[in-house]
DNA sequence: TTGCAAAACTTAGATAGCGAAGTATTTTAG
DNA sequence: CTAAAATACTTCGCTATCTAAGTTTTGCAA
């Protein structure tokens, strides 16, 4: 009996190649972190916060793609390792507004360049132009995608 | 004081959309296997086990780019639902080969135009060339990311 | 042949991520 | 003004992932 269901092969699997290069640059940047004593989750938030310091965990979560309750867990790492301070906001006591340490601000000095040389070794020898249309393709894919996981979060059984 | 830290938007930063976007990727993928009762992390090794039924433990991990120890995790939650069966080698007892059980060709049926629908999604309004461009992109950084990883595992205080 | 190193797997303990459900607060509808 | 809905956060329990360390088996070398 012939085998009616065509393969797809991981190589061509833009699923596959995308989680593939996830892991990769995971792996880098706890190595690279590690020295420092942090863990890969911290640094999502903190360059957040170095963009807006003061956010809220529900914008923060929203800054990195991820839910709440994943907010919640690393933000409660990082207050108990002093890096940021939660504060409950004065007006609207649902939110609670999430503040950098003196801390985070040297972290800030040590991190960047690192973040910068990761991105270097990964582009190196992929000319500008190829990258360009890289990220476009990612952000593209991952709109497309987003826009899917809400039509089935929202339209349960169909 | 001028900030000399240059920042990295995330918009522009690889790590940032890769990141992002296997995220995206994961939540479409869990929420299709949802109904199946599956869990995301069985997709990518009943793909290996399609193409190389029977592979050890280690040679999965190895064709998934996780560790030993996660494959150990998954597969036993795969051998628990019945879709796997692990089989001592007799020649060579310190592997373990790992074989399909009928429910998994039902799945393969069931799942491969699940993968494509997937990627087909993704890929929505994106040119054939720019995938292709993205695809090499990403499998260079992979390749570039990985020697890296081994480099600051190998060489560890430098 | 004996003994040590390497290989394949496993266990233990940690971090991220998720969805579902719970709590406290604010907003809105009637 | 009050009841219901919405918002922001939290808790709980799960999966996936990692590193480090342990077990069993095999292979190699003195």
């Amino acid at each position: 009996m012939a085998d009616l269901t065509p393969d797809l092969p991981p190589e061509h699997s833009l699923g596959f190649q995308v989680r593939r290069c996830h892991r990769a640059f995971d792996r880098v940047l706890s190595g690279h972190l590690a020295p420092s004593g942090l863990s890969s989750g911290f640094w999502y938030f903190l360059r957040a916060l170095w963009q807006e310091n003061g956010a809220t965990q529900k914008r923060l979560a929203q800054l990195n793609n991820v839910t709440e309750p994943t907010a919640v867990a690393v933000l409660g790492a990082m207050e108990r390792m002093g890096v940021i301070r939660r504060e409950r906001n004065a007006v609207d006591r649902r939110k609670v507004n999430v503040f950098l340490t003196e801390r985070a601000d040297d972290l800030k000095a040590e991190l960047m360049p690192v973040a910068h040389r990761i991105n270097e070794i990964a582009g190196a020898g992929i000319s500008a132009a190829e990258i360009e249309t890289c990220l476009s393709v990612l952000q593209r894919m991952s709109d497309n995608l987003t826009r899917e996981a809400t039509r089935l979060s929202t339209e349960p059984a169909l």
